[in-house]
DNA sequence: AGCAAAATAGAATATATGTTCCAAATCTGC
DNA sequence: GCAGATTTGGAACATATATTCTATTTTGCT
């Protein structure tokens, strides 16, 4: 009856949909109608639902996903659901393998991390809030003086975000607590403080934070989550989430948005000047 | 024990999130912070993937929703179903959307990166030789002692990679020339240097390769060229190109590499003891 | 118009999924 | 270190949802 091979993905889909949808009997034309006009609600609907829409029983919108190559509309709603959070479909399972087998070539394991922070930078654009970027890079651009702190896993892109901004002439000052001294009293009215911190959050960077917090200086965060120990201070922030390989994460993503934020705000500088 | 009006709509959700998380007891804050995370993938999921996914019992999940004010997993659900339908993050198309819009807004300079980090990564797998790989996992599993060196536009990598060593308790010092000290006598027979430079390569890191190969000590390098000025001195050399968009690169696929091979020898190492 | 083939609606069934409950484990204040 | 309160894991249960089946209607053909 039908096709065998099930659509693999949203372009082959489509393409099925369309060739089937020439010379369909009524009630599986209005389905093919309605998929064809609301492909967004397939992964979030039941049969039930997308069934009224197109106006027909839910038995013959069964019988439209069987003939689209199918086996029923679970099979043809995971195809959607998958899409739909994007690059990263069961991460999980391939974490196993690798601790299944820990004594992978390095090469695969290098494929692992490759395929780690691909997705994880490609996440970035659903995470990262456009306007809170804007924000955050125009608290910066007005700041008199960009104080960056991030230790720990984050020490790394804190210091290419300091280098950024010293090639491109932007007033910047990297705080390492070198010697245990935090220089918090350098930080100043008018300045910004731009902070860099991931689970598990270390203290002297939420110290740091919080002081500043108080003083109502201006703050933009990276970090991991709405809700960590930086939400309550109520920072501009831009959302990251690293997917994890094993404990290890490579700070790809975290780094990009660095990146991206410190060229935004050097170039927006340079033009003001 | 709840709020009794479940939020109406994402924002609400956000505030109340923020508003529970404070304080809660360990399995619910899993929850919390992987909602927080993954708050696309509520639409799309059963209560047993967002239970997994958090790490958590279904039932634990179940809780947690009702503490946030709604009857269980399915209210929450309908709330993110109804607000999700329409939106798509599609990545290469909102790439491309991205690329349409007025040069120089934020988010689309976040775009151009993005998109530079990740062709970045993919090429990897083809400029990294396997062999190579392999060789400097080995000459770095058998030293006594790893040091790192990286300056400049490389500073970061090598802390990076510091600190990975040292979570994974490897032996390995990172070389700063912080107060133009090198340490060069500390790297002693039996010892390896993993050296990160790209053009234009830092004096100082060259210096110190020079001194070490005369030395007959392995050497491993990461960096941009086959036949940069580290060449003559016949390391490991694994090669990363990294995309540049105009003036600026991440460098992302160095930091994946880098965390690759320091995993691959943190565990080689554990292994061996 | 009359017959065979295809299509359909609706009920019946199977399965997946959400939800609740309770005993065991863990935490907290004294 | 104990008693009470809280939190947790896992199984039992309820419900929603997908899927199949069959009698009935519609369609296409001569």
């Amino acid at each position: 009856m039908a096709n065998f091979s099930p659509p693999a993905n949203v372009k082959a889909f489509e393409e099925r949909l369309l060739e089937v949808s020439e010379n369909l009997p009524k009630r599986l034309r209005q389905c093919a109608d309605y998929v064809a006009a609301n492909k967004d609600r397939i992964a979030v609907s039941t049969v039930a639902e997308m069934a009224e829409g197109a106006g027909v029983q839910p038995s013959a919108f069964m019988r439209f996903c069987q003939i689209l190559g199918f086996s029923g509309f679970s099979e043809m709603q995971r195809l959607f659901r998958e899409t739909y959070v994007g690059g990263w479909p069961d991460y999980s399972t391939r974490l196993l393998h690798l601790r299944e087998k820990p004594e992978g070539s390095p090469s695969a394991l290098l494929g692992e991390f490759v395929e780690a922070g691909r997705a994880s930078i490609e996440s970035l654009l659903s995470t990262v809030d456009p306007v809170a970027l804007n924000e955050g890079a125009n608290l910066l651009v007005a700041a008199g003086m960009i104080h960056i702190i991030g230790l720990g896993r984050s020490f790394s892109v804190a210091t290419y975000v300091a280098y950024l901004f010293e090639k491109m002439e932007v007033p910047a000052v990297l705080h390492t607590s070198l010697g245990k001294l935090d220089n918090r009293h350098a930080i100043r009215e008018g300045d910004a403080l731009l902070a860099f911190t991931f689970a598990p959050y270390s203290a002297p960077t939420l110290e740091l934070v919080e002081d500043v917090a108080a003083r109502k200086i201006p703050i933009v965060a990276v970090t991991d989550s709405a809700i960590g120990p930086l939400a309550k201070f109520r920072p501009t922030t831009l959302l990251v989430s690293e997917i994890d390989f094993g404990a290890f994460r490579s700070p790809a993503a975290t780094l990009c948005l660095a990146t991206a934020l410190a060229v935004i705000v050097g170039t927006a500088k340079s033009q003001r000047a």
